[in-house]
RNA sequence: AGGGGCGUAGCUCAGUGGUAGAGCAGCGGCCUUUUAAGCCGAAGGUCGUGGGUUCGAUCCCCACCGCCCCUACCA
């Protein structure tokens, strides 16, 4: 071991050698814990100085120290088990001359359990007075700064089990995940939905457009995809006769990486046959105002400087919020009829460009090479995005860009799709499902002739061949669930609601002087 | 990928073209109801790495490494 600081390892190694010496197993292999700190306050902080003193409640307790106040033959402590912190009192008239020796050999960190009974000090708080000191567990290195905690943004990614001991703030959001995600597993079986796992290496890319994760299995000697989405799985299953079903599971995608990407990431993926896109936006708005209910009681929730209210979801077509975002002085603003039009999203994009110039926004690109659903969306992008704050659906996504949607009986120009954005930011994307295999051999064919990294390089039969089964009519839906839990928790950043995120491998002193000693053995 | 910012003691942070400081943690001592405990004492640093400018660089310049923010791609 070479780790950082090296006095203070030192010195905790010798009181280790100290303790040991004195009869103290500094690693024991259990304790016979009888309540949580958790349960201990929750019992016992309304009862007064006198009602304790009465009842004279025994407890028996394990946590890691946090704090010491050392008084002479007396000391205060503060533990903390399951994020709850607990005083304790250990007197040395209490716990008796070897027990107070040990309780002075210990350190910040340390984890320890202690019985007695509980009792208010001068100042009211809650305490244990220990009459049993038990050393659980050494902690060889320190804790980080005991006020400010540990700020250092990289240092609390790599080392999140400092992060977690030391920000109390941390340990909450991923509780909150654990809750929302359960409570998400509830509302879709309690609507008949089974929760399965589909594979997490595909042979042939689909279900979204993204760059792929490539490893290789040496047995078949073949290369898989990391799976960028388990769409074309789910609607198998569909067609397999499991007409309402779910997954929550990890995505990987070789992309870029802020605020609200990452390369892996957990996604709610949900099919249910007989229902359209329609249904699904009920259903998701349905889902989101109970989520932020159960977070906040009620219906709005504080996100950086915004209040987002979630009793009512803003709806509008994709051409509907590019006419309405349309930004002044941007020349003549674009109408439906217009941008319905074959060569409409062209031009509009065209006079969008000249005002950007003007302003240093960024132009849309590749005008000639672009079709005129990419347009439209390249559009709503530069337009409308950023403005959707409150809780709004964008729906009919051109057909191009939508190549496992369903079009518009009245308009193939378009699909039953829609996205959901709060924050200007996407959260769900869902759509009434392509299930005419011919239709959806086409467009897969197209996608190949496309080419590019983020396509598949081939059509996937078996999918098609699922479809000529026949998969009943179907809406299905995608929830990124990192982002859900970002807004729910007043989040800024992706990686704050993932307990390791990735980041760049480290060469850090720790681990290289790790290596050098392994190497010198 | 482009632009901006940051990197100083284990942690949280000051600071200066003349070789560096505080608080906490750690060490020695005092203290039997403290709570950011207190008091006394001592210790702790190749100022991210490598170049350059300079009599002299932690500070100015360049490159690199890492992280953060914004923009672009993407969910």
């Amino acid at each position: 071991m070479e780790f950082e600081p090296r006095d203070q390892l030192l010195q905790r190694q010798k009181k280790l050698e100290e303790i040991a010496g004195l009869g103290f197993d500094p690693y024991p292999h259990r304790f016979a814990w009888k309540q949580t700190a958790q349960e201990i306050v929750s019992a016992y902080e309304q009862k007064s100085a006198a009602e304790l003193q009465e009842t004279n409640v025994n407890v028996s307790v394990a946590g890691r120290i946090l704090t010491i106040r050392l008084h002479g033959k007396a000391g205060f402590a503060h533990i903390q088990g399951q994020g709850q912190k607990l005083q304790i009192y250990v007197k040395l008239d209490a716990v008796g001359a070897a027990a107070f020796q040990l309780f002075q050999l210990l350190d910040m960190g340390d984890v320890i359990g202690v019985s007695g009974h509980l009792f208010r000090t001068k100042t009211n708080e809650l305490t244990v007075w220990v009459e049993k000191l038990t050393l659980l567990t050494k902690a060889l290195l320190p804790l980080p700064e005991k006020w400010h905690g540990l700020a250092d943004v990289e240092m609390r990614y790599r080392r999140r089990y400092l992060d977690l001991i030391a920000n109390e703030r941390v340990r909450h959001i991923f509780v909150q995940r654990a809750a929302i995600i359960r409570y998400i597993r509830e509302f879709f079986d309690a609507r008949g939905y089974l929760e399965v796992e589909t594979p997490m290496m595909h042979p042939i890319l689909g279900g979204a457009t993204a760059r792929p994760f490539i490893t290789h299995h040496n047995t078949f000697d073949v290369d898989f995809y990391m799976r960028i989405a388990p769409e074309l799985y789910l609607k198998r299953l569909i067609v397999g006769g499991i007409d309402r079903v779910y997954e929550i599971n990890r995505n990987f995608r070789n992309e870029g990486v802020d605020a609200i990407h990452t390369p892996e990431f957990t996604m709610l993926e949900f099919y249910e046959a007989y229902s359209d896109y329609r249904d699904l936006m009920k259903l998701t708005e349905e889902l989101f105002a109970r989520l932020v209910k159960d977070v906040s009681g009620g219906m709005k929730i504080k996100y950086g400087e915004h209040e987002l209210d979630f009793s009512h979801f803003e709806s509008l077509s994709m051409r509907e919020a590019i006419c309405k975002f349309w930004p002044a002085n941007a020349g003549n603003a674009p109408s439906i009829d217009e941008l319905s039009t074959s060569q409409g999203p062209r031009s509009i994009a065209e006079r969008y460009n000249n005002f950007a110039r003007g302003k240093r926004l960024d132009l849309i690109r590749d005008l000639d090479k672009s079709s005129s659903g990419e347009l439209t969306g390249a559009l709503f992008e530069a337009v409308a995005e950023a403005h959707l704050i409150q809780p709004t659906f964008i729906y009919d996504f051109p057909t191009d860009i939508s190549p496992l949607s369903k079009c518009r009986k009245d308009d193939p120009s378009v699909t039953e799709r829609f996205e959901l954005f709060v924050e200007g930011m996407e959260l769900a994307n869902g759509f009434s499902e392509l299930n005419d295999p011919a239709d959806q051999e086409r467009r897969f064919r197209a996608q190949v002739e496309t080419g590019g990294a983020e396509v598949p390089k081939e059509v996937d039969w078996d999918y098609i061949r699922a479809l000529a089964h026949g998969m009943p009519p179907t809406a299905g839906e995608g929830v990124g669930i990192d982002r859900l839990i970002m807004l729910l928790t007043d989040s800024n950043s992706i990686r704050e609601v993932i307990l390791f995120p990735t980041l760049r491998p480290q060469k850090d002193s720790d681990i290289d002087a790790a290596a050098a000693s392994e190497e010198t053995k």
